[in-house]
DNA sequence: TGTACATCAGTGAACGCGCGTTCACTGATGTAC
DNA sequence: TGTACATCAGTGAACGCGCGTTCACTGATGTAC
């Protein structure tokens, strides 16, 4: 797994082959422990989504202040920026199973930030409003890792998310 | 590039000899037309951001009330829903060339979304308010491509849009 | 009007590549009696 | 304490696949004289 961390950040293309390389094995060492390609991605995926959960709202607690939803959107993207390939493996791929871990963990976050929203904003529709700033974030993140948008230090992209998330709320 | 649209729309991988494939002739005759896959790649991704364009803004004429908006916001969701992986090519790709033909249009883009907040909201920042639009749409195509979110229609995707969009105006 | 030549889309064989996956195997470690 | 056996991670050769790309080629069409 860590193995399959490294070599996804240092921009290879996510492939059993690549993991097995990175760790110093034969090519078909990985189907001791995993039986397919995309047993060893799903796992990799959720891995990714406990360590963004754990980033976001380390013991479950909500943003309790409109601030603390631009520092959420913040780390969201700073996440997605820091771990690229990664956060496609999480996000970037059609997912129909809706047992898929992947959908669960999107569907956790929905609803923390609903919660939030339904706390914080109690006139608006929290649930449309939760999708809205995920979406925002998710967007934002998706338009800085394509070079959609682009920012010339961490800093300043911070801000950027900060300002953009603050002119929706 | 018919041909490269109807092979990306019928679900396969972008490849030259796809699309050769598609057009029921030899692997190299692309050749003949394009230098290398990735002019081929780029030229589509070209035509799909004036397709989008010509949807999203027919005569260069910008969302004129917060309706428009949430309008907007459904036909840029639809455009990603009915062609997935067209959308990806364009958007699911890092450009690092500033002048990627991908960046410009994305610009463009920004640019009338921007014209267009500072025309209805003249009291907020109407490039933050723009980029948080945008993103909010971007992220919410994507969301729904990956599965993250679903709609079990055409028309309730659409209510979900607009009900997100509304929610941040 | 006919002939010589250039242009140009398409061909088909071939290359090397990385991929996922299978197979029969080796060799070290742990466990039961 | 020693022996027999099971477990299990890793090996290396091999498979078939689709990919991008090169190469020398063919054959039809257009153009110049």
């Amino acid at each position: 797994m860590a193995a399959a961390r490294r070599s996804l950040e240092s921009g290879e293309a996510f492939s059993l082959r690549a993991v097995a390389r990175e760790v110093g094995v034969s090519s078909t060492a990985p189907y001791r422990h995993f039986p397919h390609r995309d047993a060893l991605e799903s796992a990799v995926a959720a891995e990714g989504f406990r360590e963004l959960w754990h980033l976001l709202a380390p013991d479950g607690t909500l943003p309790q202040s409109p601030q603390a939803f631009l520092e959420f959107a913040v780390v969201y993207v700073d996440f997605a920026a820091d771990h690229p390939a990664l956060f496609r493996v999480m996000f970037g791929k059609e997912c129909d199973d809706a047992n898929d871990e992947r959908v669960l963990a999107a569907a956790k976050l929905h609803e923390l930030l609903a919660r939030a929203t339904a706390a914080l904003f109690p006139d608006r529709d929290p649930i449309a409003l939760a999708t809205g700033l995920w979406s925002a974030a998710h967007g934002l993140a998706f338009l800085f890792l394509d070079g959609k948008l682009r920012s010339p230090s961490r800093e300043e992209r911070a801000d950027r998310v900060r300002a953009t998330l603050a002119a929706l709320l």
